[in-house]
DNA sequence: TCGAATTTGTGCGTATGTATC
DNA sequence: GGATACATACGCACAAATTCG
């Protein structure tokens, strides 16, 4: 009946049709919007949402060791164009949970790169990536996303400084969408997702990066392959 | 002023103090429900949650490689015991999901085992797992938790039947607690968790285990360590 | 360009159901 | 079984955003 992008009629109409208050009207779309089956634009209607394919972000060994950007290998199996948008700030005092992954000290220098990352064009993850300045000052890869290293990953930039990234640790939280989240990932506030605290660590157990990565549910599929040694 | 387990006044007595209504306090006590800070029992009061040390739970190669239960060596890191209850049913067909999930056909015969795992006798996660029956069927280790090999993990009792385990894949969604999990776990209904869709892969590809498993947000931190290979 | 009409978003108040003591 | 307290659903008013003449 109603297609993909379609507008519903208005709340009051729905509601004079079957009878009820436009209150009920509203909290049955509350409902279908926390779904992702409907969409509320202020001032403008509800609309049927677009289907929209989630791309599936893969965590495995065999993906950390691969040579460019672990989020254009995620996006290329789904077919689609991967590409990102990014900011970076090179010396900005690590706030304290920060300092605490990093194992510096509050107030330390660090350099902050935020990124938004699209699937043709489309935004489906967003992250804040932070590094300790004193680790990249004065080399050629201190800032992320320039330079011949850029878009080649974390692991591949700090091998080019001599230093060897052995191991991830993730940690995945449930959550809500704010309002500044949803207008970055074109969403609904309220949504559904996945807060992801990512920290790389070299062989000797030194942290070299952390990041706040924000996965939608509706827009990411989020997968860890374990290996299980004999 | 108040310490966790008092109970609060209520609402209409806080709604009288405050100059508003009982509705305005009760929106105000349930975003303090959604954080944990509270806990709402009907027809009893609303009370200060009791502070619950979370629960590391550790996915890695090493933790897989372990002898006895992941679960037990979690709870043991936290400084806390360890135990867990089940239900297995040994015939059930294969609803649409997990017959895909296990490639098998759907109504095919699985065993299935329900958990209800607890550190220091409180609740942190709920399982439940599925193992296609012609796998298993007419081994010792056909029932999970009984054997000789109880709780010992799927690893080691598919080794037991010369079945190598050489990969899990788990897949991480945010969601919502129901009725139904909330009263498992203890926690409010609407509380933030965490399912994972977990299917462990034999050398030859095949799935050999799938479960789902639900962490609710407050209780238990997933931590995801993934090996960065030169 | 601006302002009025329309539509969704937010907050508040009330009534009823249900669990607990 | 009655009183009390939380849970759920409903209705209403206003603010914010958008649209369009």
């Amino acid at each position: 009946m109603w297609m993909p992008g379609d507008r519903l009629p208005s709340r009051a109409q729905l509601a004079q049709e079957c009878g009820v208050t436009d209150g009920v009207v509203r909290r049955a779309q509350e409902a279908l919007i926390a779904q992702g089956v409907l969409e509320g634009r202020a001032g403008s209607g509800t609309y049927v949402a677009q289907r929209r394919e989630r791309v599936r972000i893969t965590r495995s060994p065999r993906r950390e060791r691969a040579d460019g950007s672990p989020f254009a290998a995620d996006v290329a199996e789904a077919g689609m164009r991967g590409t990102w948008e990014s900011r970076t700030d090179g010396m900005v005092p690590a706030p304290p949970g920060i300092a605490a992954r990093l194992g510096i000290a509050e107030g330390d220098y660090c350099v902050r790169t935020t990124y938004e990352f699209l699937a043709d064009d489309k935004p489906v993850q967003i992250s804040t990536s932070w590094e300790p300045y004193d680790i990249t000052a004065g080399s050629l890869v201190m800032l992320p996303e320039a330079g011949p290293l850029a878009g080649k990953g974390v692991v591949r930039r700090m091998a080019d400084i001599g230093i060897t990234v052995t191991r991830a640790v993730e940690r995945p939280e449930p959550g809500h969408a704010n309002a500044e989240e949803a207008h970055l990932l074109g969403i609904q506030r309220g949504s559904l997702v996945t807060r992801i605290q990512r920290t790389y660590y070299s062989d000797d157990g030194r942290p070299v990066e952390t990041a706040d990565i924000v996965v939608p549910a509706g827009l990411g599929e989020i997968v860890y392959e374990v290996p299980v040694s004999p």
